[in-house]
Order: structure tokens, then sequence, then C-alpha cells
DNA sequence: AACAAATACTTCGTGATACGATGTATTACA
DNA sequence: TGTAATACATCGTATCACGAAGTATTTGTT
């Protein structure tokens, strides 16, 4: 998939991933491969930035030894999800101007 | 819109304007607003990159003693279109995704 | 016991790119 | 006369996805 057109889906996918239940890195990842894939690298500058602008909550918990930190989505999280659902309807309209006059709809 | 998710568009977009009909900068602006806002640096940035990426050509024609930069598209453009069919399923996807036990669909 | 693979998080540098600001020039209109 | 519209161009900046590389532990395999 184009690396352009995942810039603007890919925030919202990882809070997606963490809204009906708190979750950690390497698992986020996991839970997106068959929808989106992402590396390490890009998942956590992408939960840090959402944690900067309030979009989650970090809580660090030990697992058989090994540091987990988990990510709680806020209200301004879900907020966040909310917007894109109404982006979504301008996304569908210039889907439909740049396939206005296709041949293979 | 969210500029990063315009990102993935504005390409897109641009040949789609002037898919059936040779157009220039300052056309395309005005035909794309209704679907899509985008700057003058923004679109002749686009432009070039279309232009060396061979998605199409320029040729310029004088117009009421005004140089027009006319930009017409071509096959490696119109396959770019092509890809966008495809990619847009996986967008679909994603969508849904973000969605999926959402409240309000 | 030794080693590989999986788990888990972090940092750095790079390339792509949308945009505001600014500039140049001509035509149309009030 | 002056202002808006037309038309194209360049520069600098901020954002961001990603590969590469690193640290450290646990689990599975031979």
């Amino acid at each position: 998939m184009d690396i352009q057109l995942k810039r603007g889906l890919l925030d919202v996918c990882v809070l997606a991933a963490i809204k009906n239940e708190d979750s950690y890195g390497y698992k986020i990842i996991k839970d997106l491969k068959p929808c989106i894939e992402l590396s390490e690298s890009t998942l956590y500058t992408i939960l840090k930035r959402l944690e900067n602008s309030g979009m989650l909550t970090v809580r660090s918990a030990e697992h058989d030894g090994r540091l987990r930190k988990y990510y709680h989505i806020t209200q301004n999280g879900l907020r966040r999800i909310d917007e894109f659902r109404d982006e979504w309807k301008e996304v569908i309209s210039i889907y439909r101007f740049v396939m206005k006059e296709e041949q293979y709809e």
C-alpha cells in the first residue's frame, strides 16, 4: 500500500486497536497486521505522538518479569475516531471524483 | 480535512483532473476546489513530481499573451489511477476495522 | 547446555511532502 | 488608477513513516 495513503490512516488505526481494550506495542502490531502493516519504529513514534496530543495515556506494568507499556484511549482519542468518520465522507467524495468516468468500476 | 489524509489522495486527484482533458495549474486548482483544496505551491510541486515520474507531459502554450503550461496524462498516469482503485479496497477494509464496534455507523 | 526465535521497547538519521510566504508578470474590471 | 484575477515559480519549515541498529528477557529447539 502506498506510504502516503497510509499516513492519514495509521494514527486512527492505532487508536482503534486500543479502543476496546488497553494494549501494548507488540500486540498492537500483531493485531493490526491483517489490516495494515507497520514497523516497530513507526508504531512507537505514533504512540508517543498520540500520548503527547492527549489521545491516550500510558501505564507501565510488569508481565513475566518483562516490562510492558499499556496504552489506554482517552476521550480525545475517541473524539479523533469520530472526526475520522466525518472525514470519511470527504474521502468518499474524492474517490468518486477520481473514479468518475472510469471504465472499470 | 486532515493534511495526512490528503497526502495519499492529492496526486491521484490531480491526475484525475487532467484525465479527460489537458489542463493547466490555475484551472486544476479551481476544478478540484469543490472536491479538495490545495494551494498553488502544493500543486506545482505535485505537477513537477508527476512529470518527473512520467505520469504526465507538459507543453507550453500562449493564451492571451500569457504563458500557460498544459499538462497531459500518460499511460503511466492512467495506470496510477488503476492502482489507486486497487488500493481503495485496502482503504475500505481499514475503514471497516476502525469503525468496527463503533456506535454511530 | 547452547543457540535461535520470539517478545518488548528505544533511538537515530533520512527522504518524502504539504504548505505558507514571497515573488514575478499580465489581463480584466471598476 | 488601482484592485482583483490569472498564472507560474521558489524557498524554508514541520510532519512523519521507515530502515537500521541496539538492549534485554523469555521460550522453544537441537
